[in-house]
RNA sequence: GCGAUCGUAGCUCAGUUGGUUAGAGCGCCGGUUUGUGGUACCGGAGGUCGGGGGUUCGAGACCCCUCGAUCGCCCCA
């Protein structure tokens, strides 16, 4: 015998199977229900995209482009991506197909992405999303509405003890002037600063905000604040959405130093959370965002598209299903026990019976016959009919219920 | 990319300062018992101890390399 060796899983893949993978389903069709509610249109976006789809609109200095793409050349040459995130590639449809005649758009849609990273918990290289979007909508309203939607979505899920985490980053000029005193600030104590914090100075200085170094920290608190910078209509915007978000009856706690990784985020920023000591908190280790967003008014232009203004957000399935609790998969209805080989047409015309009722159930066909009764009943299945050869005839018997008992009694006549 | 911990049957794990043919429970397969029944007992299959190299009379245990997993940093959902 020649041995084959067993080729392994990609790193950073899953294979989600059992009660991992009912939580799992949990999500996605609570997801599906909550979103139909609010009058969401499904989509299907492809998994993969030109990579420049992604460098533009996410910016190339960020981690995500810079060092976490899955990129490739096709036969023709050119370079593809797989879909690192939902959004821009949303944004490319949007444009391409035209969909502005729809604005404003309301779009939800699931599945895989890609990211080069190293696995933990909660995090891999092939993960999932439940993501969406209001295209083409300006107002504060949508904002609203969006989070509305998450914070259902969030409620029916049963997850509980995370709070919405919500800041505003202003408009273009707001957020470029808060920038520039955040570097002022930094820059005179840069030599005190943790190093990841230095090089965040020239890369991305509004992270340092949510860096969890305590050199870092102590300085944070007496950082610039957006507020000082917000343009009247910034402020304005931002008004309304907390105002809203208290009319919807959506809890929510503001977060200054809360910002968003990727270049084209503008206004409203915001996470939901778990709070510090809670099962959830505990349930996720160091992955602390279940569910995040913001708005991003201008991202279209950077694909090449007319000013267009949306907000979106996007949670990753699992770490919501670490958070759903225990999804066991659902006993069998009926389970039909081949006691003698001879009956075996019999018993696949019976399940096929209750099947077609709408029962759920399987065959018990294979190992000894003498145990195959025990498996059954080992198994939980709320009913169970066994198929016997009694005098050479066949004797069906079933161990249910009554009222099961009756009601597969005259289904089977 | 960096750091820590960890890789022994399908699964969960034992395996004493390195010492004969590597064990248990669960699961699986078969048999006996029971006989309208989730019982008990017996037996069986299944491991080059992640892989490679080294130290040693002798390595599952010690050292090096490598692969993988887990958790954390960075970043992010």
């Amino acid at each position: 015998m020649s041995k084959i060796k067993t080729p392994q899983a990609i790193r950073g893949t899953q294979d989600i199977f059992g009660p991992d993978a009912e939580a799992f389903a949990f999500v996605v069709e609570t997801f599906e229900r909550v979103r139909k509610l609010y009058r969401f249109r499904r989509v299907e976006m492809p998994v993969f995209e030109k990579t420049e789809v992604f460098s533009r609109a996410i910016g190339e200095t960020t981690d995500v482009v810079s060092k976490e793409m899955y990129s490739f050349e096709d036969r023709g040459g050119e370079s593809l991506t797989l879909r690192p995130e939902f959004t821009a590639g949303i944004a490319r449809a949007f444009l391409t197909n035209g969909w502005q005649q729809h604005a404003p758009l309301k779009v939800a849609t699931h599945g895989p992405l890609f990211r080069y990273e190293r696995p933990q918990k909660g995090r891999y290289r092939q993960f999932h999303q439940i993501d969406a979007e209001i295209l083409g909508a300006g107002e504060p309203q949508a904002d609203v509405e969006l989070l509305a939607m998450a914070d259902q979505l969030l409620k029916e899920l049963g997850i509980e003890g995370v709070t919405l985490h919500l800041n505003t980053l202003g408009d273009g000029d707001s957020r470029e002037a808060w920038r520039a005193a955040l570097i002022d600030y930094f820059s005179a104590v840069r030599g005190e600063l943790s190093e990841d914090s230095q090089e965040r100075l020239e890369k991305n200085p509004l992270r340092i905000l949510d860096s969890k170094d305590p050199r870092d920290r102590k300085f944070v608190g007496d950082a610039p604040k957006i507020d000082a910078f917000l343009s009247d209509d910034a402020r304005a915007f931002f008004d309304a959405v907390t105002s809203g978000l208290d009319a919807a009856g959506v809890k929510w706690a503001r977060a200054e130093g809360l910002v968003r990784g990727l270049d084209y985020y503008r206004h409203t920023a915001f996470e939901f959370i778990p709070d510090e000591g809670s099962a959830a908190a505990a349930a996720l280790g160091s992955q602390s965002t279940i569910l995040g967003g913001g708005r991003y008014d201008g991202l279209m232009e950077s694909l090449g598209g007319a000013p267009t203004p949306a907000v979106g957000w996007a949670a990753g399935i699992e770490r919501l299903a670490m958070l759903v609790g225990d999804k066991s998969e659902a006993l069998a209805d009926a389970v039909v026990v081949v006691e003698d080989d001879a009956c075996m047409a019999s018993a696949i015309a019976t399940l096929g019976k209750l099947r077609a009722a709408g029962l759920t159930g399987e065959l018990v066909a294979s190992g000894s016959p003498r145990k195959r009764f025990d498996k059954a009943v080992k198994s939980g299945a709320k009913a169970i009919v066994a198929l016997s050869l009694r005098d050479g005839e066949e004797n069906r018997r079933i161990k249910a219920d009554e009222a099961d008992q009756a009601r597969i009694e005259a289904l089977l006549g």
